[in-house]
DNA sequence: TATCCACAGGAAATCAGGGTGT
DNA sequence: ACACCCTGATTTCCTGTGGATA
């Protein structure tokens, strides 16, 4: 017999938890609150820098800086609001506000299709298969009919992955739209998480984008203090949060970058914590394993979704690091993953030109560090060490269907470290 | 001090898979 | 049916490099 679920006995449980939330969104990073903490200043210059193009001025273009959570996104969706707001109550043209985001719109042809499918949604641009000039010619003609004697604000959110996957080319369209459009205008507004974005930028471009650069500093453990506490009176109930718990929010935060979205994350999970565990509140304890809670789910995460090759890329360093081999080199990560590979798939593995890409792509991810030295004589490598803590990884590869059974293997690299180290005739055997 | 190792990593090409208009 | 387009993943080709060692 299997055992019974205690349904009542559960809902009971539950039910006798306090109340923690009393509103949950008002803690997503998304929501545009109605007051922005500490960004007075730069509130202010994307507001004057709007209205002069608003009142028939040139449209400049905007560059906003800042590191995650720092408020370039809210910043903007606030001005947004309450401009369209003042000229909906003032009964005049409302401008066009097109927020796009280019992590998931990271190429020039997706970007113009976009703006189009925003601006006119009746007559989609299908994804691909069209030239990119022609709907260049498209969007001037919605922007027109969209836009007659307004302006069109384009935002592009994480504007640095769009240049560093696609070059600067659709910046350079958009900012050179305004020569074709009789009535209508554009404004381009990007945000960029790194600081020395502009270094990305060909000189045509750069001259128009940055006619206004708008800085937001990382948050200190003060603001995030207080930016944590206006979402909590609303975001929760009263009493429920015991008095340290948003300071050390903010501090936790504020140690990795002064991040306003990792502060608002840590807290929501903490309430959902106590939420689950049937407390009465929430306090410290609960903070400390949300933030365990984070780190781990980010790491599942990561391993559940990326394709074969990159958890097995992941896997190799794994398997070395756990039978002791240090330093681990590039070299032995590839041999591991052609061993690893071979085991479980017939046709070619990877090269080992994409293999360092993939380790690349880890380590910017924060789950390895890789470190490159030189060892005179004996070439020139990549140091790798996993970041996670080892125990996590172990779980979440057993749970792997295909990569379960590889744990128990040990590498080349370990069983007989006495062999001349792999070199670039060993790499063309292999693939 | 010139050499040489074991890669790092940029650039361009290729491929397969999804489309388009005519 | 055909010529042409866009995309993401990958390969191919290549030049560059830090520092122990001959």
């Amino acid at each position: 017999m299997f055992p019974i679920l205690d349904i009542k006995q559960l809902l009971t449980d539950y039910s006798a938890g306090a109340n923690i939330f009393n509103d949950r969104d008002y803690l997503s990073p998304n929501l545009v609150p109605q007051e922005l903490v500490s960004r007075d200043e730069q509130i202010t210059q994307i507001l004057q820098v709007a209205m002069s193009a608003l009142k028939g001025g040139a449209p400049s273009n905007i560059l906003m800086y800042g590191t995650t959570g720092t408020g370039k996104t809210a910043s903007i969706k606030y001005v947004s609001r309450e401009i369209s707001q003042h000229f909906h109550d003032a009964g005049n043209r409302v401008p066009v506000f097109l927020y796009l985001n280019c992590q998931e719109v990271n190429t020039t042809y997706r970007v113009i299709a976009q703006m189009c499918n925003m601006l006119n949604p009746d007559e989609p641009i299908p994804f691909t298969g069209l030239p990119t000039d022609v709907i260049l010619v498209e969007l001037s003609n919605r922007l027109e009919k969209a836009c007659q004697g307004t302006v069109c604000f384009v935002v592009l959110d994480e504007v640095d992955v769009l240049v560093k996957k696609a070059g600067d080319e659709t910046l350079y369209h958009l900012t050179r739209m305004n020569a074709q459009l009789q009535s209508a205008r554009v404004a381009v507004i990007g945000i960029s998480n790194i600081l020395d974005f502009k270094d990305l930028l060909s000189p045509r471009v750069l001259s128009s984008l940055s006619e206004e650069e708008i800085l937001f500093p990382a948050y200190n453990a003060t603001e995030l203090i207080d930016i944590l506490a206006a979402r909590a009176a609303r975001a929760f109930n009263p009493g429920v949060l015991e008095d340290a718990v948003i300071p050390l929010c903010a501090a936790l935060a504020a140690k990795e970058n002064g991040d306003a979205r990792k502060a608002l994350d840590l807290l929501r999970r903490a309430g959902e914590l106590a939420e689950r565990k049937c407390r009465i509140a929430v306090n410290e304890d609960l903070v400390y394993q949300s933030q365990e809670d984070m780190s781990r789910d980010r790491v599942q995460d990561f391993v559940t979704q990326s394709p074969l090759q990159q958890r097995l890329v992941l896997l190799s360093i794994f398997l070395l690091q756990q039978n002791g081999l240090d330093p681990i080199k590039t070299g032995e990560v590839y041999a591991t993953y052609c061993e690893l590979y071979k085991s479980i798939e017939r046709d070619n593995p990877l090269t080992l030109r994409r293999v360092t890409q993939l380790a690349k792509e880890l380590s910017l991810l924060g789950i390895i560090t890789a470190q490159t030295k030189s060892d005179g004589r004996r070439g020139r490598s990549t140091y790798l060490k996993i970041q996670v803590p080892l125990k996590q990884l172990q779980n979440t590869f057993a749970a792997d269907v295909r990569l379960g059974e590889l744990l128990a293997y040990k590498p080349r690299a370990v069983r007989r470290p006495d062999l001349a180290p792999v070199n670039a005739k060993f790499y063309k055997k292999l693939t």
